[in-house]
DNA sequence: ATATATTTGATAATTTCTTGACAAAGTATC
DNA sequence: GATACTTTGTCAAGAAATTATCAAATATAT
């Protein structure tokens, strides 16, 4: 499987594909063709087998693709294969949201401790994961291999605290602080910046309004 | 200021660009030039202007662009100088995290109401509003005017709402829900699909730890 | 007041992304 | 087993997005 230079474009698709493949699945579906998969999900046809054929060929000529087959494929292209584990770092409802957001962890996304300064906040169970104190951080990352920092806390929090985490073998950040966090090569920062899809929306209500009126 | 026919890559990077605008506002800076604000942001400077330019020129030569003024038309480009009334569907962690951040208000998002049917949520407060029963959401909408639906219910909740919610006048549908909604046109929807963003970092993990080994 | 430096806005060049087209390979049918 | 149909993988064309370039306009310095 040679995959060198995949844009993130095509990287940003494969989520998708893989939960209109899930869906398959638990329809019992056993083979879809790219047209089909196109007309289902409106994107071009020629869109799909591009995409897919990044990564080598998984469909069959007069055939089409294997539902599973590709869904397995997918997955270990996106490395859900293999497990990550992840901490939370500040316990608001953010935090707590996604600590209990169980499909994480069927995708092999282990939920492993969670963290904030608020001590009303220490020693709640979210699920089964106790909030500990900011602290003990430190400890806990060298304790234990932790692969994902999340980050739900402010943006002035974040930013100091990345050092303590790439030093202490964080791999990568999904950051929901609004802020671009300055880490060094090779840690992945993946950035959900809420207030500017909201920003985003903002605009689509305006834009379409106004061409009304025009 | 014309605006036909901007992508929505351009669109994307509005945020962005007034995240910084406001850190600079903050700092006092009157003016800036592409270029410093191409070292500032990673970005460059021809994208810079190019963006800009999308909706009419709003720097001098010579000069740069003043910051303040450079802020207030991206904010009016976004649509931030009117506000969008909205209400959270869904009273979960993810629903309340939404309904209590602070800076949607600031940016002219207000929080009218929320639904869940769960009953034991129903009479709590979030912030100044009540968690109502979802059989109420219906006569709410009408008797409001609501312009934005937050949904952070599950998929198969979600699917079957976006009737009502069209119906009863809802412009724009900001979805949490993991699933892709079918709306008519003119509706708005902007989908914030957090597993498929915790995808994206698994992957870029893997190809990093993937292209070491190499 | 003049000369020099700066910086935009616009256009052109380049690169990236998406779509179209079709031969080759397979499947289904008779 | 031969024929017609389906559908991929690949390559080429087209479209879109990004980056480079530069004249024109303005600011700053002398």
């Amino acid at each position: 499987m040679q995959e060198k230079g995949i844009s993130q474009a095509v990287i940003g698709r494969l989520p998708r594909y893989l939960r209109y493949l899930g869906d398959l699945k638990e329809r019992n579906i056993e083979r879809i063709s790219s047209q089909e998969l196109s007309s289902l999900m409106n994107v071009t046809a020629s869109q799909i087998r591009q995409d897919f054929n990044n990564f080598g060929g998984f469909g069959q000529q007069g055939y089409g693709y294997n539902v599973d087959y590709l869904y397995d494929e997918i997955s270990k292209i996106l490395g859900l294969d293999h497990s990550h584990s992840f901490v939370i770092i500040g316990a608001g409802n953010l935090g707590k949201a996604l600590g209990n957001y169980l499909n994480f962890e069927r995708r092999g996304f282990i939920f492993k401790g969670m963290f904030d300064k608020n001590p009303e906040l220490i020693g709640q169970m979210v699920r089964d994961v106790e909030i500990r104190p900011m602290e003990e951080l430190e400890v806990f990352l060298r304790e234990n291999t932790i692969d994902i920092a999340v980050l739900t806390i402010p943006k002035t929090g974040a930013v100091g605290l990345v050092d303590t985490l790439v030093d202490n073998g964080i791999k990568a950040i999904w950051n929901f602080a609004h802020v671009d966090l300055d880490v060094p090569k090779g840690v992945q920062v993946e950035n959900v910046h809420l207030s500017d899809s909201l920003m985003k929306l903002s605009y689509n209500i305006s834009r379409y309004n106004d061409s009304k009126e025009n």
